[in-house]
DNA sequence: CGAGATTCATGTGAAGTATACCTTTAGGCTTAA
DNA sequence: AAGCCTAAAGGTATACTTCACATGAATCTCGTA
């Protein structure tokens, strides 16, 4: 056993990496420039300058769908701000905070809490009334003169949980402040999202706003090509595999991000196979793979509640011939489930919730329908590749019977 | 036959509760003068 | 008397429960043609 483990890692050191450098792939790399976003990113930095003179610029909402490089554009931006006003001796600081992150900044006290930890102060994680970590929040900013650049990526989410009075108190924060002055930058994947908020609300917070349309596939294989110039040794990639990905990509709206992973994992795929070059072929096998471990990630990392829920609903799935599945009965063998594992049992009330919350995530599609006669009640539907059911099945086994 | 009432099985909103955690305050103990 | 520690009191956010009412189309009812 133990020599063929060796013997593993010695024909992982012998074979010759494809990779030149695999960070280049990876969503956090920030590339020396920006592609086909020129106009975007020149439109920021033309809204933000008037930090580095010490005048607070106007507040941006920027919005896109996914992958269409606004997370990155923005970041870039920060980076490059940071360093001309280190020069410069500015007092900038910016502080960039993904609001969808579950128990980081998903309602109105943890966030104020993250953001005020950012500064290095330390905040419970419950227990402070929320107007008293605003007060601290606007405290510690205020310790200085400075600009202050908050970033707010994802910013629909914690609105839709925790309502737009938290923005309202956001962009008010500048008229309780003597010394610091902040700018929000907020990007929103949701574009429908800005409708459904105060007026007032959006007025101020979009005192400029900043459209990602998608990528189109030309602009895809322009970046996928340039990227993987650096990320791969030379002569790997096989023939054609760059416009699949663009092509795939493009197929969902343009989404660079997946672009960029699906070459990733395929080259990754590659090199365990030992092959020397990267085929269409594993493109393919990389959008499973890609799909599968990101669900069984999600998955494994869900409260014992929420997998009790999704374990019952695969079991009424197998059980079930019809194709739906009804919130009820999943129900009744979560509840049993709940007695057999030792799990104290939820009402229906929270169980539905849950639910709702597994569809938000993308596990499950759940949709309320009225059926009539026969009441209403949500038609639940696993929407998993039935490759991966098996394994989500045994994982959730794992965790629940032990 | 068709309009309106009924019905079912849950959805959903609001308010209440348990828990875990926080700060403040009062009391008790120790210590040094 | 001052200083320090501890425990109780009073307060909060969050996850969950309880209660009560809302939904909305299939089905039923009953008047009408």
């Amino acid at each position: 056993m133990k020599k063929e483990i060796n013997n593993i890692f010695e024909q992982f050191l012998k074979k010759e990496s494809l990779f030149k450098s695999k960070k280049v792939l990876q969503a956090t790399y920030i590339p020396e420039e920006i592609r086909h976003r020129d106009s975007q990113v020149t439109q920021i930095a033309n809204i933000l300058s008037p930090a580095l003179r010490m005048e607070k610029p106007s507040n941006i909402f920027i919005y896109g769908k996914t992958g269409t490089g606004k997370t990155l554009s923005v970041r870039y931006l920060a980076e490059q701000m940071l360093t001309m006003a280190d020069n410069k001796k500015v007092p900038l600081k910016i502080i960039y905070i993904n609001c969808k992150l579950k128990k980081v900044a998903d309602t109105e006290y943890r966030l104020i809490a993250q953001l005020t930890r950012e500064f290095g102060k330390e905040i419970p994680p419950t227990g402070l009334p929320t107007d008293e970590v605003y007060n601290i929040f606007f405290k510690t900013l205020d310790e200085e003169k400075r600009i202050v650049l908050l970033i707010l990526d994802e910013i629909d989410q914690v609105v839709k949980k925790a309502g737009d009075g938290l923005i309202y108190n956001l962009t008010r924060i500048n008229s309780e402040l003597k010394n610091a002055q902040t700018t929000i930058v907020g990007i929103s994947n949701d574009l429908i999202f800005s409708n459904n908020i105060d007026p007032r609300v959006k007025s101020s917070l979009s005192e400029e706003e900043v459209i990602f349309p998608p990528y189109n596939a030309v602009q895809l294989q322009d970046i996928l090509k340039e990227r993987a110039a650096e990320a791969f040794k030379e002569e790997v990639l096989g023939e054609g595999v760059l416009q699949k990905c663009a092509a795939y990509a493009a197929r969902e709206h343009g989404d660079a991000r997946r672009a960029l992973e699906l070459l990733r994992v395929a080259g990754e795929l590659a090199e365990r196979r030992g092959s020397d070059k990267i085929t269409m072929k594993n493109i393919d096998e990389a959008e499973d793979t890609i799909e599968r471990d990101r669900i069984l990630e999600l998955v494994k990392n869900q409260p014992k509640q929420f997998q009790a829920t999704l374990y019952s609903i695969i079991i009424n799935k197998s059980s079930s011939k019809t194709k739906f599945i009804q919130t009820g009965d999943v129900y009744d063998t979560y509840h049993k489930l709940c007695i057999k594992v030792g799990l104290r049992p939820l009402t229906q009330r929270r169980v539905s919730d849950i639910i709702a919350e597994l569809d938000m995530l993308g596990v499950i599609n759940a949709k309320v329908i009225s059926k009539g006669r026969f009441g209403r009640t949500r038609e639940i539907s696993l929407i998993l590749p039935p490759s991966i059911e098996v394994r989500i099945k045994k994982i959730l086994e794992e965790d629940l019977f032990t």
